[in-house]
DNA sequence: CTCCAGATATACT
DNA sequence: GTATATCTGGAGC
């Protein structure tokens, strides 16, 4: 490994902040799980009770527990009956507050990332779409039920997070939340959403996502 | 790029 | 019982 490659483990201390905070910091940081390491480009960030998205919203219940453990647990949830997605508890400890992880770039077990993304005799899925969007990179990480709860904060953790040692970081962009109004009422917008600019894996925004009722019998 | 159907755990009435 | 969900892959422009 090269130094300029060279990672350490992230520590509650990192987690135990405000959730933009974290969110923020998070771009650039390194996610590794079972043979592949992702370079994380795109997050998400999840207020808690009080945010109308987050799931914590209503408070806690069995499925969302997790977001109350402490700041650095990992959150993996079950959503449109087919997905995984990932992500890590923050700051303050208590208030369900966490990070989405959206994208990344993976820099380490291409190989292995793509014996669990492409799908045999189809064309293989580009590289930058391995990890480009929240349900594949749980995908090309391997992440799934038995990881929710995990302290990546452990020494013994298998989920590794881990940001470069003095390494420099490009601009980071922020966006507004669309569509849906904060605790404060209308047009309140929440800048929730954070991406490294220029950053192929990260995806235009969807906006709006209109959801047709679904096929009525 | 944009549009759309899919398939199911969870939380709420 | 019903509505919703931190989305993806494929089809069509």
């Amino acid at each position: 490994m090269s130094p300029s490659s060279r990672t350490s483990r992230l520590a509650r201390d990192f987690f135990d902040r405000d959730v933009h905070e974290v969110s923020r910091d998070l771009l650039g940081a390194r996610v590794s799980h079972d043979g592949v390491t992702v370079r994380i480009t795109e997050v998400e960030a999840y207020g808690g009770i009080g945010d109308p998205g987050a799931h914590a919203f209503r408070g806690k219940t069995p499925r969302n527990a997790v977001l109350f453990d402490r700041p650095g647990s990992l959150y993996v949830y079950f959503t449109y009956g087919m997905h995984f997605c990932s992500n890590l508890v923050a700051g303050p400890h208590g208030q369900g507050a966490a990070v989405l992880l959206r994208a990344g770039e993976v820099i380490d077990g291409e190989d292995r990332a793509r014996e669990r993304r492409d799908v045999p005799g189809k064309p293989p899925v580009p590289a930058r779409d391995l990890a480009r969007g929240p349900a594949r990179l749980a995908v090309t990480l391997g992440l799934s039920r038995p990881h929710n709860g995990l302290d990546t904060v452990a020494p013994d953790c298998p989920v590794l997070v881990s940001a470069p040692n003095g390494s420099v970081r490009g601009p980071v962009r922020t966006g507004p939340r669309v569509g849906v109004t904060g605790p404060g009422g209308d047009g309140d917008v929440y800048p929730w959403r954070y991406w490294l600019e220029g950053e192929p894996t990260v995806s235009a925004y969807r906006p709006g996502v209109l959801r047709k009722r679904r096929t009525r019998p």
